[in-house]
DNA sequence: TTGTTTCATTGCAATATTACGATATAAAAA
DNA sequence: TTTTTATATCGTAATATTGCAATGAAACAA
């Protein structure tokens, strides 16, 4: 049957705030456990990741690749290139950024909440 | 083609730490605009979702109720069955559980990176 | 020049997510 | 009892995400 909006598997975000859908961005750029795990050894490192990567976790070369550009997009990383390999660290203005949202979001007062 | 591990389009989170995996489905959970709008207005409201959701968010019933149903199965809301209706509300022990973890996430100190 | 190394991109298969009509269920109201 | 109200579930269509082999591109090495 024939959908009316065609948007199916599509979030209709011109629905929500634009605080709303910036959240949601951000959650579903951490919502992969690759990620997550990218940027963790990022922070370890307190440095660049030039290269090491795909041995540090167990994924193919093209989906590293993939990641890092997710991450790149939303601007929470940025890559350097030096020489044959690239080096990407933590972008920290931007990093800075999405915390503030995000703990903004997730630190709400819910102790006068009175639930049923 | 038939590929190797069949489980393309499905993260292989058997590669990854419990910690990384657990984040990621906090993340995924708030990676879309509605449920972030459903926890919001909870919050706002400083009590119990009665009913007026479907009207609050511009979704189809059955389409907040899936919604609901993952912040559910997460743990972040309970719901209470009140004759017809259904009142939804913060799990305030498992969202303050969730917030540490997420907020250890973000909050990580990254002045002393050292980047190219 | 000809490899070699490193990373990005393309193309595609498999699975996941989103949305909603139709329907089921269960309690309250008439 | 019948009807209404509120929510959940089912089924399915459309789109998104994930993963990787194959390939491309760009800098370096020999």
């Amino acid at each position: 049957m024939k959908q009316l909006n065609e948007r199916m598997g599509l979030a209709k975000t011109e629905m929500f705030t634009d605080e709303q859908n910036k959240i949601s961005l951000f959650a579903k750029v951490f919502g992969h456990p690759a990620r997550v795990a990218i940027l963790q050894y990022l922070f370890k490192l307190d440095s660049c990741i030039c290269g090491d990567l795909v041995n540090e976790i167990g994924l193919a070369q093209p989906t590293i690749s993939q990641h890092l550009k997710e991450l790149k997009q939303l601007g929470l990383i940025k890559g350097n290139v030096e020489g044959t390999s690239v080096c990407y660290c933590i972008n920290k203005d931007n990093w800075s950024n999405m915390k503030d949202i995000m703990i903004e979001f997730l630190d709400q007062d819910i102790s006068n909440t009175d639930c049923c």
